[in-house]
DNA sequence: ACTCTCACG
DNA sequence: ACGTACGTGAGAGTT
């Protein structure tokens, strides 16, 4: 018996559960879900692991699922049963089992003994029978019984107290039938599947039932007939019809049919209930099975709090060099290849390794001319040689510096890593790795040291193996993360947008964009003398001087000194953001001085110098696009982020002059979506009056102010309720609440929620969707993209209330945000891909977030006038249109 | 290394 | 009764 603990007291459960597996049906099921990776899962011994490993994960799924407190996993006996002895020809034509598979249901049935699970097979019966009985059994002793199998003909013994859950496909989408789901989808009690597939036959399991009569034919007669016994009882009654004369005619082989279609419910068997409690998996066992198997990743799972369990083997290595490339490079194999530098910014590391090879051997330098040897540059020039890498962009980049081009990446362990879940992608390979069950590599900062004490080891040996170490695990990972993908049904957006995506960045920040140190310089000067004029005033208005740029010091001067009303506090003492200091206007002139201060010296600090810090000897700032760090599937900018360069005042905004064309004569030109996210709402959402509105074309803001104030005529909305309407817009993309709005539009709380219960009330199925992805995050634990790009929330269902609202509120933002994401990313692809075949000299730049930027000839102008929009109002097709506003100008600034 | 503040979509 | 908008990066001060 296993107990709960429920609020620290103990409780009997108060139904028992049981799960009853069919072990030969998942298996085949488990088997062909992973059929593509046959290959790829073979063991030390030669084993075929491919179907021991999905249907680990199946087995896995269900079990999380229903929590049983009981597990039967029945098997087939053997060819011969005793329908094969009422029917000759029963199952006559099926296959043999594929021998890959046979060798593999030994470890199942050692698998199954390792979780502690009772496994059970009867001469002359099926597993079905066995399964029919068992959950016959349960259902009287009053257990919740979950079938599990990959056969549709289980489901006849669907009830109140039994459902039955089908696998549809891939290694973990199931189909539960239930009374209910079977009445709505067929028109029939589960029972009476028995009499559809008397009459229809079953091609598989080969017997024939009535001639003629197929499907469709079969359900509208037991519809109407109810079972085959009352159909007999009425034959004579039908009217002479062909249908009439096969139903007659093949009577016996219905009976028959109906018979063999029959599972048994009291079988023989010797299993007893009480056999089948399920307490848990005996870790040891697993473990050496694990290992038997090469489970890398299910042996993390089950000690992940073991370190270096794994043997650091000795890899073989040679020293790569001109001389003995042609002998690297003939492997026609896909090859691990990696370009190692010490720092994040590969756009000046120094490269202190390459490394290239398969397990048989490895190849590694540690010097970086080799980029430059015109064998290897045509080596990574070809595309028809693979390269698996860690993180393709970082290579590319680098490699370019030195003059190759990298073509034929069709594995980027980093990128994968990250599609597949979100959270904790680090640019250590060995981190990565170790996510994934493999253990065999060493963390850069183990070999490496961090921070000043990061250097290039000493013991060149070690550093050459920890080369080799990295190699191989990228190698080694290939296969299964590839699986995952696919499993994840998400290798279209792995290899036509991610990994293009990631060649079309690395030329962005490469090409770089030129900033004019002079314009920034000017400001600068001018800056400095404001702020020290503020300065100067603020040290008047306190009565002495002190650090403006500390919080602390701020708010010792403000609150304790100056008696200013405290409005919020942080975990260590006064806020001073803008949000207070905007409410202390009235009490203090120094306030206004302080939001000056702060405004000027941020641009000072973070843009003026910032930037002037960051330009290469080209002119140019070359940022860093992270393509692996975001958990909605935006990108991100680094060193220096371009992406936050100011925009909304125009003291700032003036920094967006020092950004100009590479050329004279050149241009700057943008194009953005307008309203992006909301245009995905409304797609995803369903919902009629704001697909209407932006079909229409309608102002979306004005729009909704119309709605929640209800005007009936857009010339009454006036521009507060317009900005209410647009705050209101924004609140229900990021997962609306009444505070938070209220605090944003600086309005009450019972105000906010009447806007948003308005809302909800014009635009209903925006409503429901918010319920609805909640409800899909609970069940799956994860919501999707339109291009179904992951999250994972496993807060979902946290007991703590601030974690849970957090995760839902994030189920909403993320499909939303990430589908945007997805939606610029392919514009990006396909502008770099038109731009190439045009012979266009126009360049793509930057992106922010829903915005493109290019430089190009004057002359060029018109003609990406019409290009860029048609290009990215067309990536995607929604319900509703894509908008795209366009512009350009001498500077960035002068795009408005 | 962490906190606070503020720049962007 | 409780604390709350979603996603980022960088600079400065403090520990």
């Amino acid at each position: 018996m296993r107990y709960f603990l429920a609020k620290g007291v103990l409780t009997v459960p108060t139904t028992k559960k049981l799960l009853l597996v069919d072990g030969n049906s998942v298996a085949f099921r488990a088997f062909f879900a992973m059929h593509s990776a046959l290959e790829s899962f073979i063991n030390h011994d030669g084993l075929h692991t491919n179907a021991i490993y999905a249907f680990k994960t199946m087995l896995d799924n269900i079990l999380k699922q229903t929590e049983p407190t009981n597990v039967l996993v029945a098997f087939d006996a053997g060819k011969t049963t005793f329908r094969t002895k009422k029917f000759d020809d029963y199952k006559g034509t099926r296959a043999k089992m594929p021998g890959e598979l046979a060798e593999q249901l030994p470890f199942l049935h050692k698998l199954l003994d390792a979780y502690g699970i009772k496994w059970y097979e009867l001469k002359d019966y099926e597993a079905d029978d066995i399964i029919g009985t068992m959950a016959k059994e349960g259902a009287a002793a009053g257990m919740d019984v979950t079938v599990l199998s990959g056969d549709r003909d289980l489901t006849q013994l669907a009830s109140d107290r039994v459902t039955v859950q089908v696998t549809v496909k891939g290694v973990t989408q199931l189909e539960a039938y239930t009374p209910a789901h079977f009445q709505e989808k067929l028109g029939i009690a589960p029972k009476q599947l028995i009499d559809v597939k008397a009459l229809m036959g079953d091609n598989s399991d080969n017997y024939p039932g009535v001639t003629k009569v197929g499907e469709k034919t079969a359900l509208k007669l037991v519809q109407e007939y109810g079972s085959v016994e009352d159909l007999y009882a009425h034959v004579d009654e039908m009217k002479k019809s062909k249908l009439k004369e096969n139903l007659i005619n093949d009577k016996d082989m219905a009976f028959l049919s109906k018979d063999l279609a029959t599972i048994r419910t009291s079988a023989p068997i010797t299993v007893k209930l009480a056999d089948t409690d399920y307490a848990g998996p005996d870790v040891e066992a697993l473990t050496a099975l694990y290992q038997e198997l090469d489970f890398n990743s299910f042996l993390k799972d089950l000690a992940p709090q073991e370190e270096e369990v794994a043997v650091k083997k000795e890899l073989p290595v040679i020293s790569l060099s001109a001389e003995n490339l042609d002998l690297a490079l003939k492997n026609t194999d896909p090859q691990a290849f990696m370009i190692e530098m010490l720092g994040d910014n590969y756009h000046t590391e120094p490269v202190i390794a390459v490394g290239l090879g398969t397990p048989a051997q490895w190849y590694v330098t540690t010097d970086h001319t080799i980029l430059q040897n015109p064998a290897l540059q045509a080596w990574l020039a070809d595309n028809q040689r693979i390269k698996y890498v860690f993180d393709a962009k970082r290579n590319y980049v680098a490699a370019h510096r030195f003059g190759a081009t990298i073509k034929g990446i069709d594995f980027d362990m980093l990128l994968v890593s990250y599609l597949l879940n979100t959270v904790d992608n680090s640019n250590d390979l060995g981190a990565v790795a170790k996510m994934h069950g493999y253990q065999g590599v060493e963390p850069d900062a183990t070999v490496y040291g961090t921070g000043a004490k990061r250097q290039v080891p000493t013991d060149s040996a070690l550093f050459i193996q920890h080369i080799a170490h990295k190699l191989a695990a990228i190698y080694q990972l290939q296969p299964q993360l590839i699986q995952d993908l696919k499993d994840h049904e998400q290798m279209p957006l792995y290899t036509d947008i991610e990994l293009p995506l990631a060649i079309v960045l690395a030329d962005m920040e490469i090409a770089g964009v030129k900033v004019e140190p002079d314009t920034l310089k000017k400001m600068g000067a001018s800056l400095k003398e404001r702020l020290q004029d503020l300065e100067n005033r603020i040290y008047t208005e306190a009565g002495h001087e002190f650090n403006i740029n500390s919080p602390k010091q701020l708010g010792v001067v403000l609150f304790d000194e100056m008696k200013l009303t405290p409005i919020k506090k942080t975990k260590t003492g006064y806020s001073t953001s803008v949000s207070v200091l905007e409410k202390l206007q009235d009490e203090s002139p120094i306030i206004q001085m302080i939001l000056s201060y702060r405004q000027l010296a941020k641009i000072q600090s973070t843009y003026v110098e910032g930037l002037l810090g960051q330009i290469h000897p080209d002119g140019k700032i070359h940022t860093r696009y992270v393509q692996t760090l975001t958990q909605t599937g935006r990108l991100s900018s680094q060193d220096p982020n371009l992406q936050n360069i100011p925009m909304h005042q125009d003291e700032g905004k003036q920094i967006r002059k020092a950004f100009v064309p590479s050329y004279p004569g050149w241009q700057i030109f943008d194009s953005d979506y307008s309203q992006v996210e909301l245009r995905v709402l409304a797609h995803v959402s369903g919902d009629e009056n704001m697909r209407e509105a932006f079909r229409e074309n309608r102002d979306i803001h004005a729009n909704t102010a119309m709605k929640i104030f209800h005007l009936s005529d857009p010339s009454q909305v006036t521009d507060n309720m317009r900005r209410q309407a647009k705050a209101t817009n924004f609140g229900i993309v990021y997962g609306i609440s009444d505070y938070g709005l209220s605090q944003n539009i600086g309005i009450s709380r019972i105000q906010a929620k009447a806007f948003i219960d308005a809302y909800f009330e014009q635009y209903p199925k925006v409503k429901e969707w918010t319920e609805q992805i909640v409800q899909t995050a609970r069940e799956k634990g994860y919501v999707e993209t339109i291009m179904h790009r992951r999250r994972y929330l496993p807060d979902i269902n946290a007991k703590n209330r601030n974690l849970r609202l957090f995760a839902e509120r994030t189920a909403m933002n993320t499909p939303i945000q990430g589908s945007a994401a997805d939606i610029i990313k392919v514009a990006m692809i396909n502008m770099a891909k038109v731009l190439r075949e045009r012979k266009l000299q126009a360049t793509m730049l930057l992106q922010v977030h829903d915005e493109l930027i290019f430089e190009a000839p004057a002359e060029e102008i018109p003609i990406l006038e019409k290009l860029v929009p048609s290009i990215m109002d067309s990536a995607v097709k929604l319900a509703v249109p894509l908008k795209v506003d366009s512009s350009y100008g001498n500077t960035w600034y002068d795009v408005k």
